[in-house]
DNA sequence: TCGCGGCGGTGAATCGTTTCAATTCGAGGG
DNA sequence: CCCTCGAATTGAAACGATTCACCGCCGCGA
């Protein structure tokens, strides 16, 4: 019985129908362990995210599970909880599994065991971080860049002294942006930047360091703010608003970061960065196919890797009455 | 050299260590799929959600996982897009990957799907929805209560004139709520509910949907909006207090549903019904391990099954300034 | 009528791990 | 010194789907 599955049309009808109703009648359910042992392979794609609830992930997600599903595989995700050991054994566990491909945005450094996953053939695509070495593919965001739009924009609309908002720069992403800030900063005369540190990326941080800088004497605050991502800005617009001291964007600019859902919706819509969430997931999904079609072909014959495609994506510029008087 | 992995007490240091060498020399990887098709169990559990991006499904998951990972599991997540077909195909990759239980927070009736499952082995635990089948086992919240609450709360703030805005009545939860504030209203004479309609549950068909009240003669308007999530009764705070013609809550109070993280840190902060994610979440997990075992000692010996386990947590009030003047 | 070719169908080997039975080896007691 | 017992180790069977080689049957052409 077993061409029922993979040789239907090898089947005269009759056979076919006997077959049939017997599946029917015993409730018969293949075994994907069987078939990946035999086969080798497995119709799923594992991802790996860490910051599940962050805005991006699951926009992210839905956009290469839509690429995945349209080939007719699955797409499993794990997330660490930030947890650099959970997000190795989450790896290993893919390993095990012989699943086609990985598809990972990391906290820690994985390139070393990524490799290793390809020299038995699994296929992988980093997210949302550049890969260090040629080898391995990666999908990811200019976050420099962002950082320099957001202050050009910011020294384009006047200010002169920027503050940027944010927590824990040892996040690479986090120190991109503020490096890109300090470059638009640096090549234009009489701007500074100062960096203003907060606990957490959250609205509450924002409301907190708002009310912090309009305690300041009104000479010494900020005439911008650049915050690390667009929960700290909401909150710092927010909290701006309420008080009533300082008036945004008139007193203070305030630029944000990733575009979220509400960012447009808040009662002074915010300008910040957006970052092509859904191009991104689908540009993740298509490299990884042709990764693993890459190490299908190729990888077995010979120990020569080629270099591999590293795409970047460049953030754009989102104007809204955050940084410009209506 | 099979021990060296499940007896690894019956093995002498001298061949623990040959065979050490050995598998760090070849990099061996466990083929797990050999390992399921013998064993006819994986160490994996499965999580259906729909609506990925929604506020309370990271936490619950983050829960789940938690719990999931202290028993030396893993939770793989799969996130149909609200597409009936796409979950009832996860359901069953899942069941062909003979993972040793299911948590699955449905869009569709899967409960038949569930029921077949459980014949052959999988145990599975229905979330955010109460099971119909006492077979099935559930962890759900009790949102006739949820909106109950909300409606009496706004009753006793002195509104008359309850206006319930939502999109689709179809889904469950949201049914649920409107029938729990109907109660509350019926038993309160001279108080009305108006259903107020809108294209989905975002921040902006909120502010659209505020708009429109806002236009009304002020006679016309209701005193009161339950909206059926935080990111509704959101975006109308928003927009009535943009507006400058309705103030909240002296005109319109209004409660919103699950209490997300921004609820708290809006310009008005919102009263709204918090559903306790972590412990659904905490609960789900132990209720999945307590029907593993179940299915695996008493499942086998005859075809009798007890009633399972129907969890029902009640969510709470929490009063802001959206409703109560400060 | 006989032979050959092709198609439909069958059976056996295989994947890597677990599990259990069998065998070997050593030690200790009679 | 030999036998027995037990512990350590080895060997083989089984899980279920796939794949490939093989077999038998039918039809067509010579």
């Amino acid at each position: 019985m077993s061409n029922y599955f993979h040789k239907p049309r090898k089947l005269s009808d009759g056979t076919r129908q006997r077959i049939q109703q017997a599946v029917d009648a015993l409730g018969f359910v293949p075994n994907d362990a069987a078939r990946t042992l035999r086969t080798g392979v497995s119709p799923v794609i594992g991802y790996i995210a860490f910051e599940l609830a962050g805005a991006t992930t699951p926009e992210i997600a839905a956009a290469i599970e839509q690429r995945v599903s349209a080939e007719g595989m699955y797409m499993l995700m794990a997330n660490d909880t930030g947890s650099e050991q959970r997000e190795r054994s989450y790896l290993q566990l893919f390993a095990k599994q012989l699943v086609s491909g990985v598809i990972i945005a990391p906290v820690g450094n994985v390139e070393a065991e990524l490799a290793r996953m390809r020299s038995f053939g699994i296929a992988s695509v980093l997210s949302a971080r550049r890969a260090e070495s040629p080898e391995q593919a990666s999908v990811s965001i200019d976050h420099v860049a962002g950082g320099k739009l957001a202050a050009a924009h910011l020294i384009e609309q006047g200010s002169k002294r920027i503050g940027f908002v944010s927590s824990s720069l040892e996040l690479k992403q986090v120190a991109d942006r503020l490096n890109g800030a300090l470059s638009a900063v640096h090549s234009a005369p009489g701007v500074t930047l100062e960096v203003i540190p907060v606990p957490e990326r959250s609205v509450e941080a924002g409301i907190a360091c708002a009310d912090a800088i309009a305690r300041r004497p009104a000479a010494q605050r900020p005439d911008a703010l650049f915050c690390a991502n667009d929960l700290l800005a909401i909150g710092v617009v927010q909290a701006f608003v309420s008080s009533k001291v300082v008036s945004v964007p008139a007193d203070i600019a305030v630029v944000g970061y990733d575009d979220i859902e509400f960012a447009r919706s808040t009662i002074v819509p915010l300008t910040t960065i957006r970052t092509p969430h859904a191009e991104l997931g689908t540009a993740v999904a298509d490299l990884l196919f042709a990764e693993i079609d890459a190490l299908g072909s190729a990888g077995g014959r010979d120990g020569v890797v080629l270099p591999r495609p590293q795409i970047e994506f460049s953030p754009e510029l989102v104007v809204r009455a955050s940084t410009v008087p209506q």
